[in-house]
DNA sequence: GCATAATGACAAGGTCACTTTACATTCGAG
DNA sequence: CTCGAATGTAAAGTGACCTTGTCATTATGC
């Protein structure tokens, strides 16, 4: 599941603690959901989702499944 | 985290079990999430919100937050 | 009564989400 | 070069998600 989180955090100019302050989650939970390490929850995508304004599924995005 | 899942399921006319193979996880997992003893992982969530073709919005609430 | 389908729930076990702590790297400022 | 801020990663622990298996309840049909 990729993500669009780098982009919207560099556009808020937040460091990944500023966004993880936001968030009420540690520095490591952001840059490993970044790095798509694994998958945020749903509430937490939630929480990701209300934070910038968008629907989740403006930030979080499907695998292109190869056809 | 409500959700629409068992309104959504009877409209179709399909039992957890038929749920539960069209997601490709168990009953008990379908039943579990209908009766909110767990919120579903958010790759899950994207595969229910396909399988009824609407936004994880329109399935999944926000707890209401007491103001 | 008996059988079957549907649902609700629990236990044990595996994997994943998230934590704290810690260490290494990179980069701009002085 | 040194310092601090930002980032990447790893280990170890806790709890959430999801599995299989099992049991109980309810309802319907024979």
């Amino acid at each position: 599941m990729n993500n669009r989180l780098r982009v919207l955090r560099a556009e808020h100019g937040w460091s990944q603690q500023d966004l993880a302050d936001r968030l009420g989650v540690s520095r490591q939970s952001v840059n490993a959901i970044e790095k798509g390490r694994y998958d945020p929850s749903l509430p937490l995508a939630f929480t990701i989702a209300d934070l910038f304004g968008l629907p989740i599924e403006a930030i979080f995005l499907r695998e292109e499944t190869p056809e």
